[in-house]
DNA sequence: CCCTCGATCAC
DNA sequence: CCTCATATCGAGGG
């Protein structure tokens, strides 16, 4: 690539994408509140909102929220309906396929968001890259019947910034000579990376904007937060993100978690439990011929502290047998040293990937030292 | 450099 | 009493 445009990222956002899905096939659900659960089958109403429409938010209904107090807010007309992940997965792909059919480089961020590069299809030119903004919203609403945001920047940093700037039915551009101004008055929290703790973090340190995070020295974050964090924090302050957009490369772990019937602290009943999701995560890696090396157990007690057990077996595998030894004993483990612990969700997960099997080195060394 | 575990983030 | 999946980092101990 001889030419080397000034880089021009496209953040795209399918607004409230679940229950946006839900009006799509029932529009008479449209001028109602509309919640998207995620019940965890304990009790009846138990588990959380995955997302609302906009006249839920009005009614203080928004993602994340327990069920029950949804509930509480909702008005008589509110409808609340299961997630339907398979359905907007099938939605998802046509928007992607069309995002990507506009596309240098294509990078998804879940089912209801995604990153283009545009620098070369829009030679580096913001009024172009604008026009492409809102042929792909055009393209989209035609093609799907799906609004969403999008936020234009030299960067993914900005661009996805940009994009949770006007919603729904946003189209942000944020052009290089206006990055400092636009960023310096907004909440750091706006930074994606800079979550609830970091945020409480940097307040302590007096830092609220994204001002006040530049002016911190770089020595000084990394002080604070570690290296990679500190680094991270004090080149995003500048609006700086030199990361490309490009699909990320091999799964690293697999996982699945479950709220339990009913809270126990008996490993039989765990096991128990856990044997769906074994098989389930088993199944996925013979099917991906991926083998693991890690295998880990998560356990959420009755106050929702969570913790964390792993072992890594010698040679990777992907062998049903292997994994559900290795998780009886993590449990049985955990109990020795938890008496008193009492699950109320569990989870197990699988990582360290390698495609085939091959006995690691220190596999090999120990076979030979017992010879 | 490897393992374990907790923390954090964001979907 | 609050879902689920996943990536990444850092500390602490080899």
């Amino acid at each position: 690539m001889h030419h080397s445009f000034e880089r021009i990222v496209l953040h795209l956002d399918l607004n409230y994408f679940f229950a946006q899905a839900e009006e799509l096939r029932k529009p008479e659900l449209k001028c109602k509140p509309v919640v998207v659960c995620v019940y965890s089958g304990r009790t009846p109403t138990s588990g959380a909102v995955g997302t609302s429409n906009y006249l839920a938010r009005a009614l203080g209904i928004k993602s994340g929220q327990p069920i029950f107090q949804a509930q509480q807010k909702a008005t008589p007309e509110t409808v609340f309906l299961p997630v339907d992940i398979q359905y907007y997965k099938i939605i998802s792909i046509q928007v992607m396929e069309i995002l990507k059919s506009h596309s240098d480089s294509f990078e998804s961020g879940g089912v209801d968001e995604a990153f283009i590069e545009i620098t070369q299809a829009c030679k580096g030119n913001y009024k172009k890259a604008k026009e492409l903004a809102e042929e792909i919203k055009k393209d989209l609403l035609q093609k799907t019947g799906l609004i969403c945001s999008i936020g234009i920047a030299p960067n993914k940093l900005l661009a996805k910034i940009a994009s949770d700037f006007q919603k729904p039915d946003g189209l942000t551009i944020l052009e290089p000579f206006q990055v400092q101004k636009f960023i310096n008055p907004l909440s750091v929290s706006v930074i994606s990376g800079i979550g609830p703790k970091t945020a409480e973090h940097l307040k302590e340190l007096h830092v609220e904007k994204v001002s006040e995070l530049a002016k911190l020295q770089k020595s000084v974050l990394i002080q604070e937060f570690g290296n990679a964090k500190g680094d991270f924090l004090f080149q995003a302050a500048q609006g700086l993100d030199e990361s490309p957009v490009q699909e990320s490369s091999e799964h690293q772990q697999f996982s699945r978690m479950t709220t339990l019937k009913k809270d126990s602290k008996n490993l039989t009943e765990l096991i128990e439990v856990s044997i769906p999701l074994m098989n389930e995560l088993c199944a996925r890696c013979q099917k991906e011929n991926i083998f693991f090396k890690t295998i880990s157990i998560v356990l959420v007690s009755t106050k929702l502290e969570s913790f964390t057990k792993a072992k890594t077996v010698l040679a990777p595998t992907h062998d049903l047998k292997i994994f559900q030894q290795t998780v009886q004993s993590l449990f049985s483990d955990f109990l020795k040293l938890h008496t008193d612990f009492t699950a109320r969700r569990l989870g197990i997960s699988v990582s360290h990937f390698s495609s085939s099997f091959k006995p690691s080195l220190s596999e090999k060394q120990r076979t030979l030292n017992e010879f």
